[in-house]
DNA sequence: CACGTCGCG
DNA sequence: ACACGCGCGACGTGA
C-alpha cells in the first residue's frame, strides 16, 4: 500500500526553533528552526520511506472563524522575529526539493491537514500525520498515525498514535479526544478549557460521558460538587474549547495525494541552499557528484607540482613576477624530514616538497626571498613563524586572513580557509576537517599525500585570493590601522613568547602537589566521618543528593540539572554546618591539585620550560587568551593557591620584572566618557574607590570606612561590566532596591559616565556593534533578539566591550612598544606572559634597571588619555615575588 | 560532549 | 513576576 506523509509546517518549525539551540548561518541569518525541521523531516522520511510527502502551513491571513476564537489570537504573543524570519526559508528549501506545500486563505493547517488525511485514508493510503501539537490525535486512525516528535537533549524521540493508541494513553477515543480537550483546556493552543478541570478529571468524564453534549445533559449526576460546579461554570467555556479544538476536514480543496509524489528530493538546488545555511551534516545526503559541482575549486586545474630544481627556477620567476599577493603554506614533517610548500597565484598553485633535488634549504630560502619581494597572504602567520624559526619581519606587512577575518567578526570561532572562503568569497571549498576528518596534518600526509596537497593547495589559493578582499573590508571598517599597527606585529611579540616559554621549578612543583595530596586525603576522610557514608564529593549530583536530600538541608538556586552546590550557595549555609566548610576546602584542593599542580606539571617541556599558546583569534573584546596550559589564571587570589606562582621563576642570571596597570578599565571609562569628576578624581591621585565612596555617598574623604569603600569599588566594577541592579545587590547582599540607589547616585555624581554608557548602547543598536578607542569591532547581535535577557545581555556587553576592548587595544601597544624597544637595544631580556593588564619579563640581571624604565614607559605611554595610566613595577626571583 | 564548577583579569 | 552582572579556559562527572 502507498503511504502518504503530512506534516504540519508551522507546528514542526516552531518545535523545532525552541527545541533546537539558536544557530545562525554566517550572514547572520537564523537557521535553527529550519535545522530542526528537516532533521525530524528526514528522520520520518527514513522510517517511514513513503513515496508521497506534503506539508501544510497557515496562511497568514484573517480567519472567519468564531468572533471569539480571534479574541483569543489576539492574545497570542507575536512570532518571535528569530523564527518568523525562517518561515519563507524552509518554504524555500521545500520547494528546491519537489516537496509539495499546501496552504488556504481561511483555513489552518490542522483542516488541510485533516482534509487530506480522511481522503488518503479513504482512497486506501497509509497516512502518517507528523506535528508537534497533540490536537491532530482526534484524526488517529487505524490507518492514520499521528507522529508528534520531541526534542531532548539534541536528540529526537517521536511519540506515535494509532487510534488504539490514543485509547491507552487518554482512555478516550480520537473522536471523544476533542472533547476532552474542551474540558481541560490547552494553553499552548489558547483553548481555554473549563476553570479547574484537568487531564485526570476531563479523562474520567470524557470515559464515561463519551461527548461534552451528553456531559452536560447529565450535569446533575456528575460527583463531586466540586466538579459539578465548575462544569456548570464553565459551560460556555467547554462549548467553544469545543469548536477551537474540532478540525474540520471538510476543507474545500482539490486533496490530491498523488500529487504529493516524492521526486528528486536531493537536488543541485536544494544542495546550494543547504550550503547557503551551512547545514554541512546534510550534505551526505545528497550524491558525491554534488560536492565537485557549483562553484567548486578545481584544484586540479591549477595545481601544478614542482619536482625538479628547473621547475623550481621556472616556478620562481613566475611567482617572482606576479604583482598580486602570494598565498603561501607551509609545513614541516620532522619524523619524515619533509618540507612542504604551496604558493597560490591567482591563476596556479605550485606544490613543492624536497627531493633529492630541491633541497630543504632551497625551499626555505625561497620563503625568505619571497617574504623580501612579494605582497604575502596566509593563514596563521605565528604557526608559520613557528614552522621557519620566524623567516619573517615584523617591519614588512603580511595579510593574515585569520586575523583579518578575526577583526571583521571576532564572534567566529574558526577562521580556517574555508570559512574565508565562504564568508567572503563565496564560494565553497572542502574544509580541512572535511579532507581530514580527525587525522592531524602528518596523518593524512602519510595517509593519504594526494588529499594533503588538496587541503594545503585550497588554503594557499584561497589565502591569495581572500587578501584584497579582506583588506578592502578593513578599510571599509576603519580597521585597516588596527591590523598594521596593532594586530600584525603583535603576532610576532606572541610568536616570541611561545617561543621563550616560562621556566618551571619542577621539583617544587611536584612537593607541593604531594602536601596538597596529604591534606586532600585527611580531608576526605574527615568529610566521610561526619556525613556517615563515601561518595564522590566532585560529583555536583552525588553531593547534591548527600546535602539536600540526605542530610535534608533546604535547597536554595537550582540548575538545568538539579540543585546547584556552588561555593556561593554553599557558604550560606556553612555557619550552620560545619561539613560544609570542608566540602568546600575539598573543592578548593582537589581544584588545585587537578588543575595546577598536575595540570602545570604535565606542560613542563624538556626545556624545564612551559610553552603555552596566546591566542589572538578567541574573544570577542580584543583580549588575548591563553591555553594549554591556561597561564592567565594562576591563582592568586587565596593563600593556598598563589604558593603556585612560586614555581614560576626566572633562569640563572636573570630576574622577573612584572609590570601592571592599575585600574586601567576605569582609566578608560573616565577618558572616553570625558567626564570631569571621574578625571578629576584620578588626577588627584588618591584611591579612586575611596573617592568613588566620598563622592557618591556624600562623606567626608577621611570618614570612608574600608566597608564604604568596598562597597564604592563592587559599584565601579558594576559600571564596567555593564550594571545592573541585580548583579550588584548580589555582589554586595543588599536590596535591588538599595542597589539601583547606589547606581542612581552614582550616576548622579557622574553625569558623563551615564552619557557615555547610554551613548554606547545607542550607537551599538544602531550600528550593530560598538567600536573601542582604536576602532576595534564587536559586533552585538543580541541587541535585534526578541528576547528580553538576550537584549539585556546586549547592552551590557556593549558597555563592557567599549571598555576592555581599549585595555586590550592599549596592553596591545604596550607589548609591542616593549618587544621593539628590547630588540632595539639588543637587549636579552625578553617578554613572558601577557595576563590581561599585566606582563611579566624575564630581564637579564645586568638589564633589571633597564627593562623596568622601557617597561613603564611603553605602558604608561601606550595611549594618551585625559587621565594618566598608572603602571606599578616590582621584581623578585619568582612570579609571586614580582607581582 | 555538555554541564557545573572555579581559577584569573 | 522574572530574568542577570563582563571576558576567558581547564577539570571532573556522567549521559
Amino acid at each position: 500500500m502507498s503511504k502518504l506523509v503530512l506534516i504540519d509546517g508551522h507546528s514542526i518549525l516552531t518545535r523545532a526553533f525552541f527545541g533546537v539551540p539558536d544557530l545562525t548561518n554566517s550572514e547572520g541569518l537564523h537557521t535553527n528552526a529550519v535545522y530542526g525541521f528537516l532533521n525530524i523531516m528526514f528522520k520520518i522520511l527514513e522510517e517511514e520511506k513513503p513515496e508521497y510527502l506534503m506539508v501544510a502551513f497557515d496562511v497568514k491571513a484573517p480567519t472567519f472563524r468564531h468572533e471569539m476564537y480571534n479574541e483569543y489570537k489576539g492574545t497570542r504573543k507575536p512570532m518571535p522575529a528569530e523564527l518568523h524570519e525562517q518561515v519563507p526559508v524552509i518554504k524555500e528549501v521545500l520547494s528546491a526539493m519537489n516537496v509539495k506545500i499546501m496552504e488556504k486563505a481561511g483555513y489552518e493547517a490542522d483542516d488541510i491537514l485533516g482534509t487530506i488525511a480522511r481522503d488518503g485514508a479513504k482512497k486506501g493510503y497509509d497516512v502518517v500525520i507528523v506535528s508537534g501539537d497533540r490536537d491532530l490525535l482526534q484524526l488517529a486512525d487505524d490507518n492514520i498515525l499521528i507522529r508528534i516528535p520531541k526534542t531532548k537533549h539534541g536528540t529526537t524521540e517521536i511519540e506515535n498514535y494509532y487510534k488504539e493508541d490514543v485509547k491507552k494513553a487518554y482512555n478516550v477515543t480520537p473522536l471523544e479526544f476533542i472533547d476532552l480537550k474542551a474540558l481541560m483546556g490547552d494553553a499552548s493552543d489558547n483553548i481555554p478549557g473549563v476553570k479547574s478541570i484537568g487531564e485526570k478529571t476531563a479523562s474520567k468524564l470524557i470515559s464515561e460521558y463519551h461527548s461534552i453534549e451528553n456531559l452536560y445533559e447529565n450535569i446533575e449526576n456528575i460527583t463531586p460538587e466540586r466538579v459539578k460546579n465548575a462544569l456548570a461554570a464553565g459551560r460556555e467555556n467547554a462549548f467553544l474549547s469545543k469548536a477551537l479544538a474540532e478540525i474540520n476536514v471538510n476543507v474545500p480543496i482539490d486533496s490530491f495525494p498523488e500529487s504529493g509524489k516524492i521526486n528528486n528530493m536531493f537536488n543541485e538546488k536544494a544542495y546550494k541552499i543547504l550550503s547557503r545555511l551551512e547545514f554541512k551534516s546534510m550534505f551526505s545526503r545528497f550524491g558525491d557528484n554534488m560536492k565537485d559541482s557549483g562553484e567548486g575549486l578545481n584544484m586540479e586545474k591549477l595545481l601544478k607540482e614542482v619536482t625538479s630544481l628547473s621547475a623550481f627556477e621556472d616556478m620562481k620567476s613566475h611567482v617572482l613576477s606576479s604583482h598580486d599577493y602570494t598565498g603561501l603554506n607551509y609545513n614541516y614533517f620532522d619524523e619524515l624530514n619533509i618540507s612542504t610548500l604551496t604558493i597560490g597565484l591567482h591563476d596556479a598553485v605550485y606544490y613543492i616538497e624536497n627531493n633529492d633535488q630541491i633541497t630543504k634549504n632551497h625551499i626555505l630560502s625561497f620563503i625568505k626571498e619571497l617574504s623580501d619581494k612579494t605582497k604575502l597572504s596566509v593563514f596563521d602567520l605565528k604557526s608559520l613563524l613557528h614552522k621557519t624559526d620566524c623567516s619573517f619581519d615584523m617591519d614588512k606587512l603580511i595579510m593574515d586572513c585569520m586575523i583579518g577575518a578575526y577583526l571583521l567578526n571576532p564572534l567566529k570561532d574558526t577562521y580556517t580557509y574555508s570559512d574565508v572562503a565562504r564568508d567572503y568569497l563565496g564560494i565553497t571549498v572542502q574544509s580541512l576537517s572535511e579532507i581530514a576528518g580527525k587525522m592531524s596534518l602528518f596523518q593524512l600526509y602519510t595517509i593519504d599525500r594526494h588529499k594533503y596537497i588538496t587541503a594545503v593547495c585550497n588554503e594557499a589559493y584561497i589565502a591569495q585570493a581572500a587578501a584584497n578582499t579582506i583588506w578592502d573590508r578593513l578599510d571599509n571598517s576603519m580597521m585597516k590601522k588596527l591590523y598594521e599597527d596593532i594586530e600584525y606585529p603583535l603576532i610576532y611579540v606572541l610568536y616570541d613568547m611561545e617561543k621563550n616559554g616560562i621556566l618551571i621549578d619542577a621539583a617544587d612543583l611536584k612537593d607541593y602537589g604531594s602536601t596538597l595530596k596529604d591534606i586532600i586525603e585527611k580531608t576526605e576522610k574527615e568529610i566521610y566521618e561526619e556525613i556517615g557514608e563515601e561518595f564522590n564529593i566532585n560529583s555536583p549530583k552525588q553531593l547534591g543528593e548527600i546535602l539536600f536530600g540526605k542530610m535534608g538541608i533546604p535547597g536554595g538556586k537550582k540548575t538545568k540539572t538539579g540543585y546547584s552546590t556552588s561555593a556561593e550557595v554553599l557558604e550560606k549555609l556553612a555557619p550552620d554546618y560545619k561539613v560544609i566548610n570542608k566540602i568546600l576546602e575539598y573543592r578548593q584542593l582537589t581544584k588545585l591539585k587537578s588543575t595546577y599542580a598536575d595540570g602545570l606539571a604535565g606542560y613542563i617541556n624538556y626545556d624545564d620550560r612551559i610553552h603555552g599558546k596566546f591566542n589572538q583569534t578567541i574573544t570577542a573584546t580584543g583580549r588575548i587568551s591563553s591555553t594549554e596550559p591556561n597561564l592567565q589564571n594562576i591563582p592568586i587570589r587565596m593563600e593556598m593557591g598563589k604558593r603556585f606562582r612560586k614555581v614560576f621563576v626566572p633562569m640563572k642570571g636573570y630576574t622577573f620584572v612584572d609590570a601592571d596597570y592599575s585600574q586601567i578599565e576605569l582609566r578608560i571609562l573616565a577618558h572616553m566618557s570625558d567626564d570631569k569628576n571621574l578625571i578629576e578624581a584620578y588626577n588627584s591621585e588618591q584611591d579612586i574607590h575611596k573617592i568613588t565612596a566620598s563622592q557618591v555617598f556624600h562623606i567626608p574623604l577621611n570618614e570612608v570606612t574600608p566597608e564604604i569603600r568596598s562597597n564604592a569599588k563592587a559599584v565601579n566594577f558594576g559600571i564596567v561590566y555593564g550594571i545592573s541592579s541585580f548583579g550588584l545587590s548580589q555582589d554586595l547582599s543588599i536590596s535591588r532596591k538599595e542597589a539601583a540607589q547606589y547606581i542612581t547616585k552614582y550616576f548622579e555624581t557622574y553625569p558623563g559616565v551615564k552619557r557615555f554608557l547610554d551613548e554606547t548602547v545607542e550607537f551599538a543598536k544602531e550600528h550593530g556593534y560598538v567600536s573601542t578607542l582604536y576602532g576595534r569591532r564587536r559586533p552585538i547581535p543580541e541587541l535585534k533578539s526578541s528576547n528580553y535577557m538576550q537584549r539585556s545581555f546586549g547592552e551590557r556587553a556593549a558597555m563592557n566591550s567599549a571598555i576592555q576592548g581599549t585595555a586590550a587595544d592599549i596592553m596591545k601597544i604596550a607589548m609591542i612598544s616593549v618587544y621593539r624597544r628590547l630588540k632595539e637595544e639588543n637587549m636579552a631580556s625578553r617578554i613572558l606572559l601577557q595576563v590581561h593588564d599585566e606582563i611579566l619579563i624575564e630581564a637579564r640581571n645586568d638589564e633589571v634597571e633597564r627593562v623596568k624604565s622601557i617597561v613603564k614607559e611603553s605602558m604608561m605611554n601606550a595611549a594618551s588619555l585625559k587621565v594618566v595610566l598608572e603602571v606599578g613595577i616590582e621584581e623578585g626571583k619568582n612570579w609571586l615575588e614580582a607581582h
